[in-house]
DNA sequence: AGATCGCCCTGCTTGC
DNA sequence: TGCAAGCAGGGCGATC
């Protein structure tokens, strides 16, 4: 569910209200929610006990909250439905809390990790030289990461036998982009879904990348993308961008472009939106 | 070794 | 109205 700016914007909301907080203990209410943490619920917890929360970092889709004076972060990722909530701690336990962390200290606030569908999760790690978790070292840099090589990218392109969307959604050559902002990106490129990347040229490469930096700029600065309320930030709130999209979920309304009704087609258990005016189909496709 | 597929879940919407 | 199928912002591990 959420993709770069969703998380983002909860990066962001955890650096106002969690950040520089010790933890006063944590509560495992379901599982699933730490499966990624090996050594289980109870180990998950012991770990958490005591120590103070860094500068919540973001990666992609993962973020993370290094603990200070230890070589640990406590990773999320929120899946398809996850949320980290910021709440009072007298608020009404939610229907899908999976995870609550308490404060040591005065605020009255408790962190929350709300999930319907517990595809998302907390963990502990082991920090890399880089201060980034050890499971996650294999997830690429994002594209609004100052660190990002576009080079690198464009060669990793033209090396693979695929098609654009699929390398666009694999996030070890790019972190961050999900389903909405792909479709949003290729749309703005005027490139199908199943163009195959080892034809990409230079210039036709830096420009998909500029549009995906554009359309998750556009998308941070009004607070992500919400559909309903499975998305919202630390505070419950939603953002705005599901206004601005051009292609996603716009299956027979006009192409803003050029009119022509936007077609969705099954993909990979999912679907892609595009305009089949603008965004012609490889002549082979397989 | 790299690419693809199935599956992990819950809940809402749609169509018979 | 009831029920089943289809669908949803993702990613991992098994498999070819």
């Amino acid at each position: 569910m959420p993709e770069l700016p969703e998380v983002e914007v909860v990066r962001r909301g955890l650096e106002r209200w969690v950040a520089h907080r010790a933890v006063a203990d944590a509560e495992v209410l379901h599982p699933r929610a730490v499966r990624r943490h090996e050594a289980g619920a109870d180990d998950f917890t012991h770990r958490l006990k005591g120590h103070r929360v860094g500068v919540p970092r973001r990666r992609g889709k993962y973020l993370w909250l290094p603990l200070e004076d230890t070589n640990q972060s406590v990773l999320a990722h929120l899946g398809m439905s996850g949320q980290l909530l910021v709440q009072p701690a007298s608020a009404p336990d939610e229907k899908h809390l999976r995870i609550r962390v308490r404060f040591a200290d005065g605020l009255g606030t408790e962190l929350r990790f709300v999930d319907q569908r517990t595809f998302g999760g907390l963990s502990l790690h082991d920090n890399t030289l880089d201060g980034l978790p050890d499971v996650i070292a294999h997830i690429a840099r994002d594209p609004l990461d100052p660190l990002f090589d576009d080079e690198a990218f464009h060669q990793a392109l033209r090396r693979k036998r695929t098609t654009i969307k699929r390398a666009l959604l694999d996030q070890s050559l790019i972190s961050g982009v999900g389903n909405i902002y792909a479709d949003e990106a290729l749309w703005r490129a005027r490139v199908h879904y199943e163009r195959p990347t080892a034809g990409f040229t230079r210039p036709r490469t830096a420009e998909l990348l500029g549009h995906v930096r554009d359309v998750m700029n556009a998308a941070l600065a009004v607070g992500g993308t919400s559909f309903d309320s499975l998305y919202v930030n630390v505070n419950g709130e939603s953002g705005y961008f599901d206004r601005s999209l051009d292609a996603y979920g716009r299956e027979g309304l006009p192409c803003k472009r050029c009119g022509t009704p936007m077609r969705r087609r099954p993909w990979m258990n999912r679907s892609s939106y595009f305009c089949p005016t603008c965004q012609r189909a490889p002549r082979v496709s397989s």
